[in-house]
DNA sequence: TTCTTCATGTAAACGGTTACATGATTCG
DNA sequence: CGAATCATGTAACCGTTTACATGAAGAA
């Protein structure tokens, strides 16, 4: 639990960052695989402070606007070590709205099933298509211990989930004898 | 939003069933793809009866143990229609602790990146072949509009999942250099 | 008779989203 | 000058989980 905690320790443990910066990260980097608003963040933020796991200073950007530049504590540090180091069961299976769609999409004609299917289909691809354009940016594996690892492993794993998603669709459309376009 | 509602609706759409029976179904039946508590459960039926989209009659079970029935209702029918033809844009990419613990894993070291892939690996496979079962047990391919063609698809969706996951954990082994056994 | 399952509810706490609120800085 | 971005916070609401609470029926 509380994992949003933790996001934010591995970030902060990478050097001197703000609420904004972290808000940033996970909103737009490459691989949104974590997105939480900066009414998330900022709260989160205030409470590690309280715990003493990370800290701030703060710094004027321009004439008066201020920043908090956080880092992390030694405390701070062992805390996501262990974290780091747990292995936890499983998780429940994410909810997917689509799948539960299909689960009772008995109750459809097979033309309005085609339609939703191939609605799902095509945003599959796009998101797919998106996810090896990124791969392509990145480019060539990088040195472990460097962070763009991450980077380049969150989007390959990105792309299989993508695939597979497709090859199930692929799958549901042949059973119900339908086609994809 | 209020996903729960249709998922409540699908269920009653299939025949008379209790808040018990829809609490067993989503969280025994084989494929655990919408998982919920009784304590939403019977919250969102009395909304749904408040709705008039689903209606029930109180039966007895045994000397004196009451059990609610429910049954959909025009109104619930047309609102699962619609929701069911409904084309959405794809939803967040669900969050992953593995993912995210894998990402900030530049902090461990081989042998403890090593553990810690191994116990993921370890418990995929094992969800992987429970699937596997579950398909075995379901046997061939059932006839549309049957309700268990919808838990095959599911089941099937579980497994190439599974596979595309550890298909990811055999690159992240790769890359960090470490063996999955 | 005791344990498990059937059966239904409520309350507190937690995590996440949306909306409210403010102001500085930078770029075109 | 105006729009986008930088920067930080709070409040209300919603969905989910965990815990509290009760009692009947069936099986060992």
């Amino acid at each position: 639990m509380r994992e949003l905690k933790y996001a934010i320790l591995g970030l902060v443990s990478r050097g001197p960052v703000s609420g904004y910066d972290i808000t940033k990260h996970f909103n737009d980097s490459l691989s949104k695989f974590w997105e939480a608003n900066h009414s998330q963040i900022y709260p989160e933020l205030k409470r590690l402070v309280d715990e003493g796991m990370v800290e701030y200073k703060v710094t004027i950007q321009g004439e008066k606007l201020e920043k908090k530049l956080y880092t992390i504590t030694p405390l701070g540090h062992e805390e996501l070590m262990d974290w780091l180091f747990t292995d936890e069961p499983l998780g429940p299976i994410p909810k997917d709205t689509f799948r539960l769609r299909l689960y009772f999409c008995e109750n459809l004609s097979q033309a309005e099933v085609n339609t939703v299917i191939n609605g799902q289909y095509t945003r599959r691809l796009k998101r797919l298509k998106s996810l090896e354009m990124t791969l392509e940016s990145v480019g060539g594996i990088p040195e472990i211990h460097s962070p763009v690892l991450g980077d380049r492993l969150l989007v390959k794993g990105g792309i299989l989930r993508e695939r597979a998603y497709i090859e199930w669709l692929h799958e549901c459309a042949e059973v119900f004898g339908v086609a994809l376009y």
